[in-house]
DNA sequence: CGCCACTTTGAGTAGTGTCAATGCTGGTGG
DNA sequence: CCACCAGCATTGACACTACTCAAAGTGGCG
């Protein structure tokens, strides 16, 4: 199908559903100006304050988004996923208003600003693709906004349990916990001491199973109850989702 | 300039910054897709689950968003001010996620969803502004997420009252105050008798005065501080601000 | 083995929510 | 015109959630 050397289906970005409609003469433009790149868990993607040279997409690995106040004070604003984009601040030329880092080991590609704006006018179907990612994002967002402002702490921890496991598949099976206490309270605004009591009183009460590293839901029913949905509903709490497939 | 009968500047939608680059043809063309329309306060525009019919431009006035959990909970997940866009659902045609309710009397400009697709397909330059509106947003609620998350009632008060000035003009001027203790907590995760006390706490400290319906800031860099930033920060808290001029 | 990071658990407390009573204001209808 | 009512704001007393501080347990790794 392409004319070029560059590598199929390399990344995120390079897969057809991003830019449906373009020659393979301009999706081989295209990947040229893309650079991958792998990062180790707990590497530094970029920091708050930082100029926005880079879009990222995030091709494997999980990466937290870290706000902080002057005193100190860290909140999480968001996990982000293979599939999902990282640093739209590259689209206005602003700089990133938070700290990246990597919890896992992470493969990306990322394009320079100034390519990206290139691209995005040279190509206008690609920028309703984004347009898309961004109000997914913004839908996680909302909800996250929601369940902070509303949720007691036994409702949070539901909340965000039930969202680490993929919407679609076996919500029972034993899944890696990447985050540690102190990550998920910095979550969900609360304190470690608080989220560590909520999980031992979740895994006495055998609604939940904690290994080293791991975690199971056993009674997925409750979970939903206790995360103050109805029985039969879905999470809204982060629903970490890759992009849908065209 | 133009050369049809449309009128020119009716609203944000159809002023040229939203689409450079445009012929007259096309921005008339644009522009006969366009609906103007009217609310009363406490109207609503829509509701949680309706399908997205229409993209709003807002021309004048304020609109909130709430969520809802099933309980009864409610939180307000952003204030709608003039020049920013509402139903973003309108881009991916999923239903609106909140319910969106007039506070004052509002002026919208209002395009189909159809119509929209039709639009943007058409004019990528327009897609561009989009993106740039959208990111916006995320960043509003992005700091909303980490001022819910790490703030204490008094700090969350402090910004929420801060945000509520425009961010140029006179800190110190009195403002009218749309928002009841009611609907200020539920924009914070308080109570209503929460925001009373702290409103009153600052009351009595003067650094606010408050009227029935109107707000002044008698002592901005104590209310910063108060906030949780260094004294010569900018609030971060919902930073209500409109599409800047091209 | 000993150190370090992470987690768990406990005791006490501060901050915020809950419930209730009162006051204030504006609107409505007699 | 006034009495009444409904909604909003304020204030108090109390309860309870979640935080703070502290200590001890666990597991990984040099």
């Amino acid at each position: 199908m392409s004319t070029c050397y560059c590598e199929i289906d390399a990344c995120v970005l390079c897969e057809a559903r991003l830019y449906p409609g373009l020659t393979p003469e301009q999706v081989c433009h295209i990947r040229g100006l893309l650079i991958r790149q792998t990062y180790d868990a707990h590497d530094v993607l970029f920091r708050d304050g930082d100029p926005a040279g880079y879009l990222f997409a995030v091709r494997s690995g999980q990466i937290k988004l870290i706000s902080s106040l002057p005193d100190g004070r860290q909140q999480i604003l968001h996990l982000v996923v293979a599939g999902q984009l990282l640093g739209r601040e590259a689209f206005n030329n602003r700089p990133y208003a938070y700290t990246a880092e990597a919890l896992t080991e992470v493969n990306v590609c990322k394009i320079s600003s100034r390519d990206l704006q290139q691209v995005l006018e040279q190509n206008p179907s690609m920028s309703i693709r984004v347009i898309q990612t961004l109000i997914q994002e913004l839908d996680q967002t909302e909800m996250l906004i929601r369940d902070l402002g509303l949720k007691t702490a036994p409702e949070k921890v539901a909340s965000l349990i039930l969202s680490l496991f993929p919407a679609r598949g076996d919500q029972t099976a034993e899944i890696p916990l990447l985050l540690s206490r102190r990550e998920m309270a910095e979550m969900l605004g609360l304190t470690e001491e608080t989220v560590s009591r909520v999980m031992a009183e979740f895994n006495r009460k055998k609604i939940i199973r904690t290994g080293k590293g791991t975690l199971q839901i056993t009674q997925p029913q409750r979970l939903y109850t206790l995360a103050g949905f109805e029985p039969a509903s879905s999470p809204t709490f982060i629903p970490v989702r890759a992009i849908p497939a065209h």
